[in-house]
RNA sequence: GCGGGCGUGGUGAAAUGGUAGACACAAGGGACUUAAAAUCCCUCGGCGAUAGCCGUGCGGGUUCGAGCCCCGCCGCCCGCACCA
């Protein structure tokens, strides 16, 4: 019998009008079934959405299904993360609001979004642009003031010339914004910061609670955080004229080398070199000379070792009546630790780099295990290894870590400058965050200056801060600070005339509530505890690697900062978190070396060899490397485009499909090809199981015959591991599972016209289960299916098929029999069979006898149910 | 430099220490067709063409048995990077 094609074109709109109609994935607050929250990142609104969307939310809405068929009650809910830069540029060159520009961007990608076909819960919808949800951020932002968790603070600030802004140091990528990509200046600004610090060790510790993040993750944010512990060390100066400072603070996570050092370090950036470079013209000339490199990053890597004496010592602190000179070094950084070292040249590499240039001393103190004390010397390469303290008085013997606890017991006490003298410290490289950013499209924050109260939080009864309509973006820098009336406000304490704060946050302050405001979207509250916490925390999370440290480490830090204002309850916002890998694509590049778009090729194939040429011109195009989709090179795949040509379920399969989802995804055309071939042949396989169906209702259905009971194992099976897969997220073993359940159902719906009855049920429920396993994965295909099957309501609404335990076990086993470890013969047998019996069996086997030759084997291995090795 | 990950057919990839290459793509052959598309069937790691040998980046080791565990190399990718 002939079917006609499946039509994606018309059947996925109109499942998906279906789905909306009867709210299927709204989700409610008040169901008491166990719940289930899933959650994609939410896309910047930059105006379409791209191949790394779809292959991001088409995991995510596996994940959704598959719970929903559980039995779950899924939160599965979408938004926009709308404030930030590019609606600036796009007000700039269109002339348009950055508003306007904006929302008009969130209705097409939402269009987009829903021609996916995705379980989503759009009347949870949010857009962090909205005063409707940045109130909400502006209230937290106050109580989080009134809880100490804001700080306002001038400090040195990275700059992007080419932004205009303040960046984060999160931000700054090699020395460049993240966003334009400029080289970064160094300013200094007056700020506004989360303390996030002060969480650094609460931050850090939990990572070992999160057992469902990769590991990779962890590791990232461990080494972002940056813990060192050390001592907090006073050198005494040596008395001169130059300074009326008398002792200088250092840092140190190697306090057991302080008889190797032999000179101190100071930052260019160190109020003391600042106060030295006002009288000394060769050390100011040195630190203008950091600061011009400061900026260069890239040339700090390989940067020599440079420094200039400053004319100062200091006593050391346990050789009695000796001096270590003081310099002012391009390698010591003000930001961590106290912006000074001791340098041990034998036991630290810059360090060493540094004495040999200016010929300091190097002392080994710690001696490599099984090295010996009289020949044992420093080259060109420090010693950073284990070992034992030696030419230290009374640290010598001791291993590094005992003699890191003496010293700092020696020092115990002991004050220095009315300072104590050594103090055990831990260092964080963590730095607090500061949000505060000169940008006109952001959310504003509500705080008041006033020359007489000081600065005050906008009252909360006066919020929201709503950002003005009317303004222009003529001038570069803050169109906010620009705007004539905007900021001039009354104080609300004292009534007199003030200034609004013009500074908008950091767009990652809008991501780091939103999962938590989905919970209650429309509440007047940021949230509604109660409500937070049941949802909470996101069971499964999925996005990019690239959100490892910045959105993940924020999110963390926020949630506990709602915490402690009581919004949430919870420490950790993401239970599961899962970062998938990019989507990539084939270059083409034209004979004059531009970048061709795939859509203007064509391929000529001769056997193993591939050509392109153009498809107006036949010129050559030349094929190049697999990259990651990027405008740039051309190489992207337009999403509405394939949904138009081969439908959303084809795009989803396919990007299921292959490649495990945490590994880059290679888009190719025959693979879209075969994806949509393959939804083809699903839809032939259900017309002609439903036609056997037909012309065999008048048979009396007997007993599965034998191919009947494996095709049931074999579907029970599939059941049982795709559950499995999609359970730990491995998408594209599920995908090959789904593949050799068609495959064995598609066999035997041919086989079946000719002895149809004793089969037909077993081919009927196999193809329905088919139809299951598909629904999460191409749900519009598989609800056009389940319709035609005549099965009531919707397949999105079915629960997840049973599963017979009895099929997902056999009562005989194929049992390799390998000879030295080499496999030569395989043998079934009863599940169970004792070892004793299987060697009785194997060695009367005439191949095995053959092989054997009359020799006796020295040993037979059975392990019962899986293998026979017989040692010979 | 430090930390992490990965090396398996022409390609994307499978494989609780137990039959390496499931599943898919590409390729080749055939059937159907006036023809094409679609579909279906067969072949598909290499060398032999017989019941054989070799094969998971390279070299060792542990084990009855190693793609998987251990040691040492080589290569690629990612993150951090003068953090004292």
């Amino acid at each position: 019998m002939s079917v006609e094609r499946y039509n994606p074109r018309e059947m996925e709109p109109k499942w998906q009008q279906v789905w909306d109609d009867a709210r299927s994935f709204v989700a409610s607050n008040d169901d008491k079934r166990e719940k289930y929250y899933v959650l994609e990142m939410f896309p910047y609104p930059s105006g379409r959405i791209h191949m790394g969307h779809v292959r991001n939310y088409a995991m995510g809405d596996v994940v959704a299904r598959y719970h929903r068929a559980r039995g779950k009650n899924v939160l599965h809910p979408m938004g926009w993360d709308a404030f930030g830069l590019p609606a600036e540029n796009a007000a700039i060159e269109r002339k348009t609001h950055p508003g306007t520009w904006t929302r008009a961007n969130i209705a097409a990608m939402r269009t987009q979004l829903k021609s996916m076909g995705l379980s989503l819960d759009w009347s949870r919808e949010i857009a962090t642009c909205e005063p409707e949800y940045y109130q909400h951020q502006q209230a937290m932002f106050i109580d989080m003031m009134a809880a100490g968790l804001v700080t306002r603070k001038q400090s040195k600030v990275n700059w992007d010339p080419v932004d205009m802004t303040v960046l984060a140091n999160e931000q700054v990528i090699d020395g460049k914004g993240w966003r334009s990509g400029a080289p970064v200046e160094q300013r200094e600004l007056t700020q506004w910061f989360f303390k996030i610090s002060d969480y650094a060790e609460d931050l850090l510790s939990a990572l070992d609670g999160l057992t469902d993040w990769p590991e990779k993750v962890r590791t990232m944010q461990r080494n972002w955080i940056g813990k060192s512990e050390g001592l907090r060390l006073q050198f005494e100066l040596v008395a001169s004229d130059a300074t009326a400072v008398q002792s200088l603070e250092v840092f140190t996570t190697r306090p057991d080398t302080i008889f190797g050092a032999s000179f101190l370090a100071l930052s260019a950036d160190h109020p003391l070199t600042t106060e030295l470079a006002k009288t000394n013209a060769v050390l100011s000339e040195f630190v203008a000379e950091c600061h011009r490199q400061g900026t260069a990053t890239e040339a700090l890597e390989k940067a020599e070792k440079k420094g200039v004496f400053t004319g100062l010592y200091v006593k050391h602190p346990v050789l009695e009546g000796q001096t270590l000179p003081v310099y002012v070094a391009n390698f010591v950084l003000m930001d961590y630790g106290t912006g000074a070292i001791f340098g041990c040249p034998a036991h630290d590499q810059r360090d060493l780099d540094f004495a040999r240039k200016y010929d300091l001393p190097v002392i080994p103190v710690v001696l490599p295990n099984g090295a010996d004390a009289a020949s044992f010397v420093i080259g060109d390469e420090a010693n950073v290894d284990a070992g034992h303290i030696y030419n230290s008085g009374f640290l010598d013997g001791l291993t590094v870590d005992e003699a890191k606890k003496a010293v700092a017991e020696h020092f115990a006490g002991r004050t220095v400058d009315g300072k104590p003298q050594g103090k055990v410290e831990v260092n964080y490289r963590l730095r607090d965050w500061g949000v505060s950013r000169q940008r006109y499209w952001g959310c504003p924050i509500p705080v008041i200056h006033c020359e007489v109260c000081g600065t005050l939080p906008v009252p909360k009864k006066d919020l929201p801060v709503v950002l003005p309509e009317d303004v222009s973006f003529d001038k570069p820098g803050n169109a906010l600070d620009h705007h004539p009336t905007w900021k001039h406000v009354n104080c609300p304490q004292c009534g007199g005339a003030a200034r609004r704060e013009t500074d908008t946050m950091d767009t990652f302050v809008d991501s780091s509530w939103y999962f938590a405001r989905f919970t209650a979207p429309q509440a007047e509250t940021p949230t509604i505890p109660a409500v937070a916490d049941h949802w909470l925390p996101v069971d499964q999370y999925i996005g990019g690697v690239e959100h490892a440290i910045l959105h993940l480490l924020y999110s963390r830090y926020f949630t506990r900062a709602m915490k402690a204002t009581g919004h949430v309850g919870l420490d950790e916002p993401f239970k599961g978190l899962f970062t998938q890998g990019m989507v990539t694509h084939e270059t083409y590049k034209s004979e004059t070396g531009e970048w061709v778009n795939p859509t203007e090729v064509l391929f000529d194939t001769n056997g193993e060899q591939r050509t392109g040429r153009h498809i107006d011109s036949g010129a050559p195009i030349t094929i190049g490397s697999v990259e990651k989709m990027s405008k740039s090179k051309k190489n992207v795949v337009d999403p509405d485009e394939i949904v138009a040509t081969y439908g959303a379920d084809t795009a989803r399969w396919f990007m299921l499909s292959d490649s495990p989802p945490e590994r880059d995804f290679q888009w190719t055309e025959a693979g879209v090809e075969g994806a949509s071939r393959f939804q083809q042949r699903v839809w032939r396989l259900v017309g002609e199981t439903i036609s056997l169906i037909k012309q065999s209702s008048d048979i009396v259905r007997t007993a599965d015959d034998e191919e009947g009971k494996t095709l049931r194992k074999i579907a029970h099976r599939a059941v049982h591991s795709v559950a499995d897969d999609i359970e730990g997220l491995r998408f594209n073993r599920a995908v090959a599972q789904i593949y050799e359940l068609t495959n064995a159902l598609v066999r035997s719906a041919g086989i079946a016209s000719a002895a149809p009855a004793s089969r037909l049920d077993a081919l009927a429920d196999g193809v329905e289960r088919l139809i299951q396993l598909l629904a999460p994965m191409m749900p519009h295909l598989a609800e056009t299916c389940w319709a035609e099957l005549g099965k009531a309501g919707l397949v999105a609404d079915a629960p997840w098929p049973e599963v017979d335990p009895a099929l997902l076990v056999d009562d005989s086993v194929t049992m390799p029999i390998q000879i030295n470890g080499k496999r030569r013969g395989e043998v079934v047998v009863a599940k169970g069979t004792a070892a004793a019996d299987v060697e009785k069996l194997v060695l009367s086997m005439d191949e095995i006898v053959r092989i054997l030759d009359g020799k006796a084997p020295k040993k037979i291995v059975i392990v019962p149910d899986r293998i026979v090795n017989v040692v010979i």
